[in-house]
Formats: C-alpha cells, sequence, structure tokens
DNA sequence: ATACTATTCAAGCGAATTATTGAATAGTAT
DNA sequence: ATACTATTCAATAATTCGCTTGAATAGTAT
C-alpha cells in the first residue's frame, strides 16, 4: 500500500526519502519553539541581550532550567552567545527568528480567542485611547509629538515609524530623561494584538508623562504605505553567520554517525 | 544597582500572570507545529484540500495516526475540516498559516546547514540551470515563454508574477495538455530552499518538455519589484472550479441538498 | 596557586507524545 | 432496515520532555 503511492509516481520523489529528513530538521526548530518557557525566554532575549541568571530570574524559573532550555535554542540555531567577562550573553541568532515570533504571535492573536480573552482581562480599565496614524501623522509633520519604538531593538532596526526613537520597554524606565514631560509621547508595538506599547503608556502615565499608544503597530503603519524607516548602516550580520561554523562541521558528523 | 533593577518587578504585569497563559497559549500552535509528521501534513494540506485517507497515503502512515495528528492540527486551529459526502476534507485555517509554513521554511533553509545539504544531495545531478529574473521578464514580455507557479494554491493567490499560471506541483502531471511543447517553460517557487520547482521541471522534462526553474523564487521576484499579480476572488473561483471539477459537481451537488 | 562565579552537565522522575492496534461512530448506499 | 465507508476513539508500549537536585566545568579575581 505504502509501495503503490512510490508506483503511482503521483509527482515527487519529495515525498520519499529527503523529504522526511527536510521535515525532520523543520521540526528541529519548531520543537524548540514549542515550550511555552522558551518562548518566553526567546521574548525576552529579541528584546535585548541577557545572561542566563537575568533570563531565569525574569522568566521565574531555576538558572539550570533556564540554561537547559537556552542550550536547546541553541541547538536549534536560534539564539547565539556571547561571553562577556565571566557572563555568558544570550541573543537571537537571526532577525528571521523575530520574524518568526511575530508572525506566531500574529497567528495566535487571530486564532486563538483565548488570548485575546487574557489580553482583554489584562487591559481591562487599563488601555487608553490610541491615536489613530492619520493623526500621528499629522502630529509628526507638526513636531507635536515624540514617537518611540518600545518593540526589541532588532525590529527597530527591521523598519522603524520616521522620526521614531527605539526605546525597547525594558529599557524605558531607565531612560525617561530622554523624553519630554511637555509634549506627547506615542508608543507603538507590533500591531494590536501587541501589549508592549499599553505597557510602555501605562509606566509613563504613572512617572506622570502624556502617553498614549498608536492604534495598531508597524506592520499596520507599513501598510498604509505611510512614511518609515530602516537602520541600513546597522552591520552586525557579518558575526552572526560566522560563529555558527564550528558547531555546523559538529552538528553534521553525528548527523552522520547516526 | 543591576539587581535592583531586576529584583524590582516594576514594568511590567505581563512578566507575571498574563504572560504565562499568553505563552502557554502561543505554544499550542508551536507544539501543533513541532512534528515533522504534522509539518509534512501541514505542508500537503497547503497544496490543496486533501481527505484524511489521501494524506495517510501521502504522508506514508497509519490513517489512524494521521487522523490523530489532523486533529492536534485542528486544536491548535490551524486546520480546517469540510465534509463532502462521507468524506472530510481538510483546509488550512487561515492564510497566515502558509505565512508560518514559509517563514519557518526560510529560517531553516538560512540556518540549519544539513537542510542545505540534503537539498545538495537531492539535486546532485539533478538542477538544471536556472534562469534569472532579467532573462526571464525579457522573455515575458516578448512572449517567448510560460510561466508555472507550482506552488501552492493559496500562495499563487496571495500574489504571484504577472502572466503566470497556477499549476501546483501535485496537479502538474495531469495538467500538462495545458502546456506548450514548443515554448520552454518555466517553473518557479519559494526560493532557492524550496524543491517544487526543481521537481516541476524534473517531472517535465521527463515527459519531453522544455522546462527550466527560475533562479530564487516569489520573495526574491517581489523584492527585486518585478511585475507581480495578485489573485482576485473571481480568479480564485474559476481556478478553483477548473481544477476541481470532478469534485466540485459533488460539493455542488451536497450544497444544493443542504 | 586559591577562591569565587556563572554556567553547564548528569541523573532521576512524573507527565506528555508518538505510532500501533483494534474497536466504535457517523454518515452513505442498496 | 443492512451493509459499507471514512473517520475517530481508546488502550498500549516506547520514547521524549520538563523540571529538580546536586555536582562538575570554565572562566575571573585575589
Amino acid at each position: 500500500m505504502n509501495n503503490m503511492k512510490a508506483n503511482n509516481m503521483k509527482t515527487c520523489s519529495i515525498e520519499n526519502a529527503p523529504a522526511e529528513t527536510i521535515y525532520r530538521q523543520c521540526s528541529r526548530i519548531t520543537k524548540a519553539l514549542s515550550s511555552p518557557k522558551r518562548l518566553q525566554l526567546l521574548e525576552l532575549i529579541a528584546q535585548g541581550g541577557k545572561n542566563v541568571e537575568e533570563l531565569a530570574k525574569a522568566a521565574n524559573t531555576s538558572v539550570a532550567n533556564a540554561s537547559q532550555h537556552l542550550q536547546l535554542l541553541h541547538n536549534a540555531c536560534l539564539v547565539r552567545t556571547r561571553r562577556q567577562g565571566n557572563k555568558i550573553f544570550y541573543t537571537l541568532a537571526d532577525e528571521e527568528v523575530v520574524a518568526i515570533l511575530n508572525t506566531l504571535w500574529r497567528l495566535a492573536g487571530k486564532q486563538l480567542v483565548e488570548i485575546e480573552h487574557v489580553i482583554g482581562e489584562y487591559l481591562n480599565g487599563k488601555r487608553f485611547e490610541a491615536i489613530s496614524q492619520p493623526e500621528l501623522l499629522e502630529r509628526i509633520s507638526s513636531a507635536q509629538v515624540t514617537v518611540i519604538d518600545v518593540r526589541p531593538r532588532e525590529e527597530f532596526w527591521a523598519g522603524h515609524i520616521a522620526t521614531a526613537h527605539s526605546i525597547p520597554l525594558d529599557e524605558l524606565e531607565t531612560r525617561l530623561e530622554e523624553l519630554p514631560d511637555n509634549t506627547e509621547v506615542i508608543a507603538y508595538c507590533r500591531g494590536p494584538y501587541c501589549l508592549l506599547a499599553d505597557q510602555a503608556v501605562e509606566l509613563l502615565r504613572n512617572k506622570g508623562f502624556k502617553a498614549r499608544r498608536l492604534e495598531g503597530g508597524m506592520p499596520e503603519w507599513k501598510l498604509a504605505k505611510l512614511p518609515a524607516a530602516d537602520g541600513n548602516s546597522d552591520n552586525r550580520e557579518i558575526e552572526k553567520l560566522k560563529t555558527n561554523s564550528k558547531r555546523t562541521v559538529h552538528m553534521i558528523k553525528s548527523q552522520v554517525k547516526e
């Protein structure tokens, strides 16, 4: 019966040998993404390089456990490590990782009603009116506003609203002095399902700033073809891909063994 | 001082209660994507609605096992079921699912050297020279070529090369009469890491057609801002009806009954 | 060197996942 | 009604996963 298919040879030899390997390889990535803790860790890492201890604390778990998860992510080539003093900092391995997290986030927000529910509950009584795209555009052009991008820095580099400053949520509290206390601050993030901007607004209001979030986020801004920019000048990519070379050799070897 | 910052739970309540729920929810999706078999099934489903038996056969597993996997995908809201006669057809639940599969594929191709390795092995001695973007463009404008998009139909709808015809790889063999045997056929797919176009070319050459693949794929074409189009609802229906003619009759019948 | 720190490794245990088998269900056809 | 089909359910055994604990390692600082 299995042979039937092979003989029938409907189309493609990909159904057979190579495909299985490919799907198995792809599943290395999705497996790495399949644990809530690891998703949380990735999100934390995306917001800025952190060491194991910080990550463990932020993700509310033991250091050993965090380390284990991180190594799994590392084996899936989703994160990279960098030694600094006697600490090891984790960063995302590639912008595509952000891309996949974003897609995942968008899909989850769209499909899983529970998430909307949770978000709704979180924002209950906390969500302030958002500013609309055209209104923000007008305020920008008349310089009546300060726009901050509270997403992870990598995402800012990949494209941001013109005139916006990158202040990842993590850093916001320590960088308040960069913000004006007379003109309004507009925070934006990934979109309607993303809480980053809401959290930023909450923090800013608590500190006495005038703040609102943008309706939607960067994807919607881009979609509307409103003025955006990206940080091409940043040239970190070069080093990125080099680091994997050693590990790669290892991986191939162990694969051959099997 | 660093300790202060870390200990102080300040900024975001998202780190606490709601966040865990959200990550757990997101992980429902990634868990569903974390098995090779399910990735394979999704890919098959993406290439056109299929029933359980077909899927099981194509994925080379038992019907019961396929059914189990499919239900898992269904619970994660990644696929949808539709009854037709006494068969149940599975289709993707949302275009975003294609998006996430694509991102995953791209990331995997970029990060996991093994995949390149496998692809290289598969294509060993099989890969024919590809046609470059500018060359194809010129041939298109002088009508010296037939362009076919061998990706799943959903992806064709989301955007395709101008003048291209949608012939998912699955259907290629049964639709050969639509192709000219005097002018060259150019197949394209998702990009350099995607084998669909190569498989199409192989099949076509075996059948005596003149065929080559495009260098890169749709994303690269879009990136170069070359002429593209996307499928409006009208096209969509027509395409649908064309290829599903047999099935469609059934469908219409049963729809009328309802 | 020695002590110290951050991180990783290793073993163990309960829970979850995968594929298999055989039976049950819900539609369809006669 | 009865037989039939496509699909799902239920029980299983082997495997893997996630977290904990306690020890080992590889750097740094004195």
